[in-house]
DNA sequence: GCTTTACCTAAGGTTAGGTTGAGGTTTTAG
DNA sequence: CTAAAACCTCAACCTAACCTTAGGTAAAGC
């Protein structure tokens, strides 16, 4: 019987990562403290990879250019198998998650473009009835140019 | 002959504003500070706002919420003519502007989407070779999950 | 008139996502 | 064997976009 995990994998330096996943040294120290990559360390106490960090970096990489922050990405690649060296189907169903996320992201910037031109252009930009300016994307009741700045309590009460 | 803009406006104080903008006083002299609102004083060196503020400060709002930096805010803001109150035109041209921005980055979202999977799934997410991957969004000319992981130098060169 | 609320400035703190530097150890090349 | 290159930790620093606190003044309510 073939023991496939543990069959001699080399490990890679920090030195080495960096270089192959064009990221600084200090960034690499810098995802292992925030748990995003794991490693080991050799008689010398210096840190060696498995090569899959290398994927895993690429990930963290492309998910940041997706606008998701390190503790978004860090919860989702918890969610990998810890056992096993991930598949390409686990990559897979992240990537799937992570389009979803996208998706929504898109959606709520064509939103914010389409209301620009229409709520600037009426007046309504002013204040809390417009859902650009509102923060939890409250149905815009009355976006009539004439009302504007009003209501002031409520929104703040929560805050005090 | 009338004389519109000096016609003895009412100036609101710093806590009016940010209640009626619902933004910390904080906030209102941090972007005073950086130059994205004015304030006159009064007897006391106590600040004055002109109700355009308002408008400006929902602006400012929104123009974040499209993920827009408060230093590119200021310039663009700083753009609006000075001797007067903006007008109508002036906001929407603004907004055009915000707009054709906004397009900007829903498209390269919308790249950046329709690359995941395909490379996620692909094999080549690992390395340089890839566009998600790519700070310059460089075509991706070897996308074939093999040669993963090379070239590690170039790249690296121009940041030292 | 007095008290409470609002306001002022300046400096320092906060979170995210790292980078830089000091001082010391380990590995590697010749 | 020695020197250079790579590595280690820890602490300090960086930008953005604010918030908090301290110490003091101004305005408003009764």
């Amino acid at each position: 019987m073939t023991t496939p995990t543990t069959r001699d994998e080399p490990r890679l330096s920090v030195g080495q990562v960096a270089k192959r996943a064009d990221v600084a040294v200090s960034a690499l120290h810098f995802y292992e403290t925030k748990g995003l990559i794991r490693s080991w360390r050799n008689a010398g106490n210096q840190r060696r990879y498995k090569k899959d960090v290398l994927r895993r970096i690429a990930v963290i990489k492309a998910a940041q250019k997706m606008g998701i922050s390190l503790l978004e990405i860090q919860e989702t690649l918890s969610k990998l198998p810890e056992s096993r060296t991930p598949t390409k189907e686990d990559w897979a169903s992240m990537s799937r998650f992570w389009q979803a996320k996208l998706d929504e992201k898109i959606a709520y910037m064509t939103r914010v473009r389409d209301m620009v031109d229409g709520c600037i252009g009426c007046g309504c930009l002013s204040m809390k009835s417009c859902p650009i300016y509102n923060p939890d994307d409250i149905v815009a009741k009355e976006c009539n140019g004439a009302v504007i700045l009003d209501q002031p309590e409520r929104a703040r009460a929560a805050k005090n």
